[in-house]
DNA sequence: CTGATAGTGTTATGTTATAACATGTTATGA
DNA sequence: TCATAACATGTTATAACATAACACTATCAG
């Protein structure tokens, strides 16, 4: 299951998009998303989001209460997790169950079911795109069984991480 | 939440298994298992498969613990999560990330990653195969990762709850 | 006998999430 | 414009889930 690539040390899935723009896009889409569907995004919800967004990697609720705080937000836990229900419905944040954790969309604006690579070591996430992944998901339908949501998730160790401990 | 039995009506995933081979046929494989690989299926290991096993459905620890105590053991939380986690390294229990509960395997002795369907009205949980669910997860390798273990969990509504509901 | 390992027990604490209720703010629409 | 409903946020308390750290016993190899 080793695959060995010169030049490129990284896994490229974790690492092949430009987080500027992904940071601009992401608050401009949702703004605009917001605007379309007639919602509220309120000083909170943007916090909420641009704390997700800025580092793009999972955190935990405790973790945005505690950046919440620092912003002058309460910071009292239905705060966080009310906010992030809310943009959970909407598609723009996810949770990874994996690590109690939620973490930004990486493809808001798009109807999908993410599945998620999971370095158990660095903690790094990345949201694949089921294509992509060679995961196919195909069969939504389960014997008359109605699949309202899915949860995917990968966890094991990312070509850097597995690279430093064999080093 | 009654059931209904004209005919078929129940979803099959869920109702498919003898669960009196079921139970007989688990306690057998886990005590041929532990045998052949030197382990001790003691009291207590022994006790908790058979509180997942006697009803086959989802439990949560505290649920598990209080189940311990009612039989005479220990009802300290570490009792419990530690025999889960040694049951689940051996693969005779899962844990059901979107309700926070453990679950006997219904396909011990083969490896699996195993997929799940939740239905979350009813909360009844089937372990389905693979191949069977129409989900194909071909590619353990995305991208030079390698991933060690995977969660699927399908949550929606089961035909039996779904016709309830439009009654 | 001695020291290592494994299994269980116990206490305390850490972490994650929700219930219930209070207060302010924004539409709606007689 | 004034009631009222719906929405958003705030607060306190508590529930639900999980682990750290250490103690005690049994087993067994050297
Ligand atoms: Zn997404
Ligand atoms: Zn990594
Ligand atoms: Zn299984
Ligand atoms: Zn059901």
């Amino acid at each position: 299951m080793k695959k060995k690539r010169e030049g490129k040390t990284t896994s490229k899935i974790f690492d092949d998009h430009d987080h500027g723009m992904c940071f601009d896009d992401a608050i401009e889409q949702i703004e605009n998303y917001f605007l379309k569907k007639n919602l509220q995004f309120t000083p909170l919800r943007r916090k909420v989001f641009e704390i997700l967004i800025r580092d793009h990697k999972p955190l935990g609720a405790y973790e945005i209460l505690e950046a919440l705080g620092r912003d002058g937000f309460s910071s009292s836990p239905p705060i966080a997790y009310r906010v992030l229900d809310f943009l959970m419905e909407h598609g723009f944040v996810h949770k990874i169950q994996g690590l109690n954790a939620f973490i930004a969309c990486s493809n808001p604006n798009h109807s999908h079911s993410p599945a998620f690579v999971i370095c158990r070591k660095c903690e790094k996430v990345a949201e694949v795109d089921e294509k992509k992944s060679g995961i196919s998901f195909n069969s939504p339908n389960i014997d008359n069984f109605e699949v309202e949501k899915t949860t995917v998730e990968m966890t094991g160790v990312c070509t850097t991480c597995s690279r430093a401990a064999t080093i």
